[in-house]
DNA sequence: ATTAGACTGTACGGTATCGCACATAGCGCC
DNA sequence: GGCGCTATGTGCGATACCGTACAGTCTAAT
């Protein structure tokens, strides 16, 4: 499928922000949902990273140092198996954070947190976390809801994973991505997302033909632009809308503004 | 495959402590693990109710009444889809309990709650768990323990769904089942276990009828029996171990009685 | 301009699972 | 003892996905 569309001849300007990482970092609505007082108190304690692809925030069975709050910066949760193949469980974005088992009380988890899509992160200390979401207030309230809406997407997953074809998963995929970007365009080979999907390169290559010539994305060399998001709606299982709806409703928009 | 023993014929006495639902329930280790002043304040307010096969004890978007304890019942976390396939994404017996989006804020969940082997719970109103649970003592801590417990059933469903045989999730889905009973003898069609898969119920019999060559189980008629659990542990995929071990590491054994 | 390397496209046989249809067998009930 | 229902067994073509191999194609670096 010859591609209409090239990102590095042609659209320099956005090209520019996503390969340099976008240098403003946008707010992470998970925290922008806080009071502003424990957003202060938190972000006392907090420090701007920048998280290139594929930083490994933390591995399986591995106690955390810190806990992550993606701006403009995309995680999977992973799960490798024992030869070597992988599934992506749930992705976080600037929905949420990276380093629930820090408060559960489990200290690490059986999956890996990987940098998706470059970017930055806020990220604090988890005892200094763990400390705030001791208080038993506002952050513990939240932290349990955003823990119920990480719950829905995994179940979701587990769900489409079982009775959705790779052409809908991979509709569902770029759904929940670009919601966590706000941005049509995403940098990412087909390679990573069959990684994510759990799935061969060459049924991602597939899939991906078919939504272009459909006339849904665009895409060359790790670049992917969705142009018709409604029709990738359309096209999607009901498992995107069901996160979404969920999310929404467990996460409702922005109260506080940082 | 013809069946060597039977168990409406030659074991009427395990048949008879299945069929009339085994009138002595036992613990639930999850309120084991409480200490027993809280123990006590929940036990105030439970009643031990009796669950028959296909009672749904909350539904998808429904606001639950009550959290319900199994004690020798085992209840299915299911999701079913617009078009009606279901997939289960967790199972849930005397390890813990039925309601977790009630303490976790979010009231309702996509799942639903309903009874794979019939049995015994205690149930509590939601109301007064919560108040329990927002007490902020070792309930709270048990609680979030087990809702990363839970987590962890999910992810590793969502990956076996993904990699794993039909043969091998049934081993998989046998292993975790026969744990919550602590019995060797389950009481389920071959249907409904396709149910809990997500697969055809043909697929289930091809898979039982592999198993019951390989002489790691006896079954008929909604019967089954594991002759040979280290066999059958053997067959099994990483996903029981990974759920196992986990599970233990986040609720070790029972510190208190009851 | 050339080359190396990364990304994407295509092909093909193999396999697991599906959807459907129907046959057989055990058990309760009259 | 016979009937009907439920549970299980089996067969067969269709399909989605896999594993592997290899061929293009774009980009960046020299």
């Amino acid at each position: 499928m010859p591609l209409v569309s090239k990102f590095h001849s042609s659209d320099k300007s956005s090209d520019k922000s996503s390969d340099q990482s976008s240098q403003q970092p946008t707010g992470n609505h998970f925290l922008n949902h806080l009071p502003v007082t424990i957003q202060q108190r938190l972000f006392e304690h907090m420090e701007l990273v920048e998280l290139p692809l594929g930083t490994v925030l933390y591995d399986a069975g591995e106690v955390m140092r810190y806990v992550y709050f993606p701006t403009n910066c995309i995680v999977s949760l992973l799960y490798v198996t024992e030869n070597g193949s992988q599934a992506e469980i749930a992705v976080v974005g600037n929905d949420g954070f990276v380093g629930m088992s820090l408060l559960m009380g489990g200290e690490s988890t059986i999956s890996r947190g990987i940098v998706q899509s470059a970017g930055y992160a806020y990220r604090i200390l988890g005892l200094r976390m763990k400390a705030e979401f001791n208080r038993h207030g506002e952050l513990m309230d939240l932290t349990l809801r955003y823990a119920q809406a990480l719950i829905t997407q995994m179940a979701q997953t587990a769900v489409c994973n079982r009775h959705h074809s790779i052409e809908q998963q991979l509709c569902r995929w770029l759904l929940l991505s670009l919601d966590r970007l706000n941005d049509n365009h995403l940098v990412m080979t087909q390679e990573l997302i069959a990684n994510m999907l759990g799935v061969r390169r060459e049924g991602v290559t597939e899939a991906a033909g078919r939504l272009h010539t459909k006339q849904v994305i665009d895409y060359s060399r790790g670049h992917i632009v969705v142009t018709d998001r409604p029709k990738l709606e359309s096209i999607c299982c009901e498992c995107y809308s069901v996160v979404k709806a969920e999310t929404d409703r467990l996460l409702p928009y922005c109260p506080h503004k940082t």
